[in-house]
DNA sequence: AAACTTTCTAAAGTTATGTAATTTATTTGA
DNA sequence: TCAAATAAATTACATAACTTTAGAAAGTTT
């Protein structure tokens, strides 16, 4: 199954139509309250066509409001219209390895109802999905206001290789899962359309729809937790490659005779030497051997219980142990943010995951390691920054996937 | 000077007939001699709107010509046209630090005249600006059969930084140039339009135009010469970046912790390890230290003359000192790709340049290199091969440049 | 030679856009 | 206070490119 080669649909009067819709429609959802004649001015579009096209987006598609009128300057005074991110509703799932958080939210990101449920996940992927099936039913009703008819779809953010080919789970280390079919275990159940996409492509999209890319169409969203992984967003579109494995940054190799393997098998990855997990393993060792540490009190003599948090905590406590291992940690990610901002020229890294949530001691030591391994070409400065939503990231991501099929973002 | 956000241009009718016209166009080009018929089938578009836009291509633009009729097939026999390559020009220009190599090609990539200047390195910049000039002046005359009506334009190859933003050579360590305006430097002498670029980047975009680009959208093409850097081809499209340094793919890092410092000021980078420069280097450092080897009667005693192709015969020859540092500069080259790939997922990675002349013992190595350090999911298997023009590539990539722009091909 | 096929073109109808004129609602100024 | 000026939004009409339908052109098949 190859993909067809992307080339222009066919372009007729109703693809016009289509083109100039979404033109307008991401003008009145970028510029807030906005007059039509304000739309004229930067859409370079005549009068007639944007009131034509702004009706239809109201009594057709209900996806604008009226607000009311704006201040005169000398003439007839500018009625108001907005997007109507209020009334309309997306849901949005973060399911992990071992809490499912789901939200209703509506188009403007925020969120009506938000549900967390463990995640079964000895159980397997039937019982997952039953969870799931459950989960986005409660979310979908009992709120009086909000119109089923009126939320747009599901998106859901799993951890793992999605290939977008088939429409599959190809490999989840988190899950075990194999080549598994969402879509098809949900479609019985669940009576909106669903979507879903590798959890860090996914904070990727929630930054370019709501975040960060408001302003930029070239930046990169690293997610820093279990596992490593890169969304990377070129000229306002997320990189997907050939098959949608696009942005496996955790499996980069930053250590050339590593004997560090990673759960991928191969030696010297970044995720194998830089990750949460990996950060709590090197601790481990490190302990085992005997190395005195304000980590033996943190973990409570149970080594095995150490975690990268508690490193993070006992290096800013001055730790040296702890620091040793997360500096180092830090110089690693800091040598791949490196490598994606010389080969993509990106105007923004953010990070985001579980151990950016370590706050200064993450990125100054980050940044520390960039500006040593970056190609500085003149006074070209990447900005390293925290992901906009935090722990919410995945979520608004989820919530962009639809947004972004409702909104037909991408022709 | 920011890069506006890109939007989709006004949709009106002028814009739909150049998307139809631009897709037409592209068919023809593609599917050779074909029947306007089988457009119809192809296109999706309406036997008229064919009829229409193929006139204009043939009368109008000249682009497109009949060549005679095809044979029946039970009833009028089609009438055949193919793209008009013969009769329409392009010159590239390979902008090398020992030679500069110019070529008149038609819009078929086919050599009509090709002139080759040693480049007057320390003469600088405006000295070579001049030699450039005739020599483009020497290929736009001087034959009977090309009008100079139909050259539609000059494309530069350079290897540097190219800022496109501002359009100039930002940096370029082989020419030690800053910020020179190559467009101004030539303006008043050539009366063409001269657009430029980084030469991997343009090698990538001659594969695309010419060579796997006609079955493949998501490829990279890497060059291994005297440095090391890669054109990036997602959805059919170059990767340029936010400023127009994409693809410095030279100066990743492969090695966390080396001592040897590159071009850049960095250290550990991949073209310090495993350029061109870098294999002769290194072997000149053995060879100075005494190790003996083949290399010792190639260079006829003076290790100074000691190049990266040497190292190559030598290591072909199955000598100790040059297997080891060629193999080790493969083994990183191949890591370097193997990073592209999990982070891009391409379909395919094209290598050229000098030392990729060496042939089997280069591809042989690095695949054997990226086999050990890519992250496969499934069977998928990335794979790796010459660039389809040898030394011509850059050339090749130089007429694309232009023929892009005559095709319109990026909206 | 008549019927059938296939290719290409012409005429008429559709759709969405743009221009120009018009309506609407407010501010400005005599 | 009320007409003139100004700005926003709409209506009416012209234009451009597409599609559908119909038909002409140039062969093959029976």
């Amino acid at each position: 199954m190859k993909r067809e080669k992307s080339v222009h649909p066919k372009a007729d009067a109703l693809y016009i139509n289509k083109l100039n819709k979404i033109k307008v429609l991401g003008l009145i959802r970028e510029t807030g309250p906005v007059s039509r004649a304000n739309i004229v001015k930067v859409s370079g579009l005549s009068a007639p066509t944007v009131t034509r096209i702004v009706d239809g987006l109201i009594h057709d598609e209900k996806l604008v409001v009226e607000v009311g009128m704006g201040s005169s300057s000398g003439g007839r005074p500018p009625l108001l219209i907005k997007f109507n991110g209020e009334q309309n509703y997306v849901i949005g799932i973060d399911l992990g390895a071992t809490f499912t958080r789901g939200a209703l939210s509506n188009l403007d990101g925020k969120f009506i109802k938000e549900i967390r449920i463990p995640t079964r996940l000895e159980s397997g992927f039937n019982a997952i999905m039953e969870d799931l099936s459950d989960l986005i039913n409660r979310l979908s009703i009992g709120n009086t206001r909000v119109r089923k008819q009126r939320i747009f779809g599901v998106g859901i953010a799993v951890a793992g290789l999605i290939n977008k080919r088939e429409n599959l789970v190809e490999y989840s280390p988190d899950f075990d899962w194999y080549n598994v079919d969402i879509l098809i275990a949900l479609e019985k159940s669940i009576e909106f359309p669903v979507i879903f996409d590798n959890v860090t492509r996914l904070m990727a999209l929630g930054e370019l729809s709501y975040g960060a890319g408001q302003k930029l169409q070239n930046f990169i969203c690293v997610n820093v937790g279990y596992g490593i992984g890169a969304g990377i967003i070129v000229d306002g579109k997320l990189l997907m490659g050939a098959d949608g494995f696009a942005g496996e940054f955790g499996h980069i190799t930053v250590e050339t005779d590593s004997d560090i393997q990673c759960s991928c098998k191969k030696y010297g990855c970044l995720e194998a030497l830089a990750s949460g997990r990996a950060i709590a393993l090197t601790a481990r060792s490190r302990l085992a051997r005997g190395q005195s540490s304000l980590l033996v009190e943190l973990c409570e003599g149970d080594v095995d219980k150490v975690t990268a948090k508690m490193v993070a905590d006992a290096a800013r406590n001055g730790d040296e142990l702890a620091r040793n291992v997360f500096y180092r940690a830090m110089e690693y990610i800091g040598i791949g943010i490196s490598n994606l901002a010389n080969i993509f020229n990106p105007e923004l890294v953010t990070i985001g995951g579980g151990v950016s949530l370590a706050g200064d001691i993450f990125f100054d030591n980050i940044r520390k390691s960039v500006d040593k391994n970056i190609m500085q070409p003149t006074s070209r400065k990447v900005e390293i920054l925290p992901v906009a939503f935090g722990e919410n990231a995945a979520l608004m991501g989820a919530f962009a996937l639809i947004l972004h099929r409702v909104l037909n973002l991408d022709i």
